[in-house]
DNA sequence: TAGGGATGTCAACAAGTGTTGACGACTCCT
DNA sequence: AGGAGTCGTCAACACTTGTTGACATCCCTA
């Protein structure tokens, strides 16, 4: 006996998964209501409104594990997150695919970069806790969402068809060229 | 005296401006014929619509001028033109922005793709030459997309607010790495 | 001077957008 | 049984979107 979805976990189901690929502005409510098998109303009845629905499946990303470790154990993590194949269930380039996919947006974008400042660059700075530690943290980023973007988004032979072993050697060379950045 | 600009020239520039930093349907019409001083007819009359317009501007880009350097100094060069300060009128950080903001777009992603493979993975590939060329070119532009992504997008400490002297060291580690991948 | 092609102006169109309010069906508590 | 609260449905709204066609104006040529 699989238990009932509620309406509203079923909007920001097909919300999450459509502002993920398209982005904000690319997605109509009628889009999200449609695949969600609900009506284009209670979008609005239960958050507000487009915008609204947004808010909430941003709120809604699962936190970063990466954040979570020791520091030893951090490049071996974050490298292990963005090797793995995609997972619509619990996938961990998702949220950063959210993200990169709404920076543009001009109603959207500052909610985002105050997402990514406050909750990732920040604490990956202060678990980082060196003398570099704001470059460096920026830098992991880069290359994380680059891997990310030039795999999902630009899928460029190279990064896009690699198994998980090849890519986990691929982005280790990289991340810890970024964490052992030295000026 | 300065000579007249052409109306169609008006719209390339403004509509090149206004994709680069909202993205193809962030942008409307009538944004790019108001920032012009033109009719919003014309677009359709110059350029058979608005996907014409997109298109044109990125049949416009100035070719990426580390295709052109010999493979020695390819490192130099790619790190030089992303670690300038942002110059609207010959900015070598713009061409790469107008793909980024423009990947998601669910019309136009399919023509960014070929450019970014045709245009710029392959060739960079080739140019590299040696076992790993494609691995290494996958990872150079990734980090050199990430870097863009973090500075200009996203606006990360650590990065964003780098003199240009700083910003070469960050990149060149990153680029080497990149280019000097051995699996 | 007449004609024609390019160039710009204006109003209007059909389609799609997010949102609202009225209405009905249902469940739960007293 | 009665009433209240929740949930979903439907039609309609005001607005923006890209595009079109008719008209006016200019400039060059025959």
């Amino acid at each position: 006996m699989t238990k009932p979805i509620s309406t509203k976990e079923k909007l920001l189901q097909a919300g999450r998964e459509l502002f993920w690929t398209r982005g904000y502005s690319n997605v109509s409510v009628r889009d999200i209501t449609g695949a969600a098998g609900v009506d284009a109303a209670l979008v609005s009845r239960y958050f507000g409104g487009k915008q609204g629905l947004f808010e909430a499946t941003l709120a809604d990303l699962p936190p970063w594990d990466v954040l979570a470790s020791d520091r030893e154990g951090l490049l071996a993590k974050a490298v292990e997150s963005f090797a793995q194949p995609y997972d619509p269930q619990t996938d961990l380039v998702n949220p950063f695919m959210l993200l990169l996919a709404n920076v543009i947006d001009p109603v959207m974008g500052d909610k985002i970069r105050a997402f990514v400042q406050q909750g990732l660059a920040a604490p990956l700075a202060e678990k980082l806790g060196s003398a570099q530690a704001q470059e460096r943290a920026a830098m992991l980023l880069a290359v994380l969402f680059g891997v990310a973007l030039i795999r999902k988004n630009f899928q460029i032979q190279g990064l896009a068809d690699k198994s998980p072993e090849a890519l986990r050697a691929q982005i280790t060379a990289l991340a810890r060229a970024a964490l052992e950045f030295e000026p």
